[in-house]
This record gives structure tokens, sequence and C-alpha cells, in this order.
DNA sequence: TTGTTTCTTGACGTTAACGTAAACGTCAAC
DNA sequence: GTTGACGTTTACGTTAACGTCAAGAAACAA
């Protein structure tokens, strides 16, 4: 019985769309470490875990060494108060951060919705009964 | 009567916390066009909402590629029938986009809620009666 | 056994987004 | 009339985050 939830390194570049070098890369920078079997690396859930929060912190525009911050925060050992304190601190400056990212979303949909509705007026004026209600 | 809604690079500088260089090089590339006299630049309020729109884009973790076009859909020309179709096109790719980014901070965001929360709970066992209701 | 993939480890190349330094103009203040 | 404080251009340097070979090992298929 082959256990399906260990995989390769091709697999993931399918799963994820990333390639096997910048795989590779986060490992060399330390933010993976799969098994290996021999010299072939084998990823198991938690690598797979890993590299989806990884992958979402850089579509958040984090940097790499901001998403190793983030991810420390994740995993760190229970720790003694004084570092407890610090890592209360972090995830303030993180959520704080991330609530600015969810404003300037916000406005720019709206623009966005208004670029969009004087798009589509001009469309109506140059082509009237050309819109996309009725289609599909 | 001097007008101060006209700035030098210094006063862009301070108001935004970016260095001239920026400020020259988002110029160079073509993101800001100020006025000359003589040599020297004069920010207008147009250049000052384009600065504003760059640093939110990059809040966001936009590349100054993708930047510049949804700039360019802001102050685009009417344009023709196809014209705005493929803007309508552009929209709806940014529109995802940010969509998607807005669910990866709500993931995120409760991932930290999670973290601080037992680091709450740890601190608790730790140091009884040293929250920070009361503090400050 | 012999290909044909798929993996591996170097190692150098590349691009974006600025930083940094040199060398020079300009204009008000002393 | 020179001294700063600011501005300018030109140009090379730097860092992050990979891309792109090259050359070899391992596994799998015919």
């Amino acid at each position: 019985m082959t256990d399906t939830t260990v995989k390769t390194i091709a697999d993931l570049t399918r799963e994820f769309g990333v390639t096997a070098r910048t795989i590779r890369f986060y490992e060399a920078e330390g933010m993976l470490s799969p098994e290996r079997a021999g010299t072939q690396r084998l990823y198991h859930p938690r690598d797979r875990v890993r590299l989806k929060l990884i992958l979402r912190g850089k579509r958040l525009g984090f940097s790499l060494a901001e998403i190793r911050e983030i991810i420390d925060l994740y995993d760190s050992a229970p720790g003694e108060v004084a570092q407890l304190h610090h890592f209360l601190d972090k995830i303030a400056e993180r959520r704080a951060d991330l609530a600015q990212k969810q404003r300037d979303i916000e406005v720019t949909m709206k623009e966005l919705q208004q670029v969009e509705e004087s798009c589509r007026s001009r469309l109506s004026e140059l082509a009237p009964r050309d819109g996309r209600e009725a289609a599909e």
C-alpha cells in the first residue's frame, strides 16, 4: 500500500504551479525540510501545508523573510513569558499589516467599480444592446 | 500668495516616507511626470495622487508593472468599443486578484487569532493576573 | 542492457526596485 | 562671496527571488 500523502517534487510543482527550482530554493532558505529517501526528496502533508503558507504569503506581497517570521509564529514552542509577550507583539504587527491591506483592497475595489461603471455606460452609448446580462 | 498645493520633492519624501531616489525612479519609469521649473521638479496634487496610488499598490504586493496597468485603467481616455471590452477584462482580472487577496487575508487573520489565543492562554498559565486589560 | 525520464547538486545569469556615491547647479543667508 | 541646504544627472552597486544551464545519479520501461 503506497502512501499517497507522500509526494515527489514534481507532484508539488503540478499541485501548486511553481517550479522545482522554487521549491528547492525555499528549502535552501530553511523554509522547507522534506524527508530524504537516499538523495530524493519526499514531501509529507506538513511540507505541503508549509508550501501553501509560503505561497499565500507571496500572494499577499510578503517577502520570504516576513513569511518565515509568520510561519515561525505558527509552529514555535510554548516558550517563556518574555518570549510570549514578544510573540504577541509580532502577531499584533502582522495583524495591523493585514488590516492595512484590507483597507487598501477595499478602496481599490471601489475605484475599480467606478471605472467599470463608466466603462459600461460609455459602452451602452456607443453600442446599445450589447450588454452582458443576457449573454452566455 | 504661494500655492501650497505645489510641492517639492523633499515635501513628498516627508509626506510619504519614501526617498527622493524612489520618487525619481518612478518618474524614470514613466509613472510620474511632475512639472519643471527650470531643472527643479514641481509636484501638483495630481502627482501626489499618483504617488499615493503607487504606494498603495506596493503595499498590496503589486509590481510596478501591475501598478502601472491599474493606473492606466484609471486615467485612460474613453476609447472605442473593442478597447472598452478589453478594459473590462483587465478590470475583472484585477478584481479577481484583489478578491483572492481578501480571502488570503481572512484566513491568515483567523490563524493569527488562534496563535494569539494559545499564546494568551499559556501566558495565563505561567503568569496569572498579568493580562493586558487593566494595563496602560 | 539500454534508453528515457525524473531526480539531484552546483554554479552562474537575470530582473525588479531601488541604494549609494560623485560631481555639479542654485539660491537665500550670513 | 562663500557657506549650507536643497536640487539635479549619471552611473555603478545591491538584494531578493528565482531562471537557466550542465553534468551526473537513480529509477523505470522496453
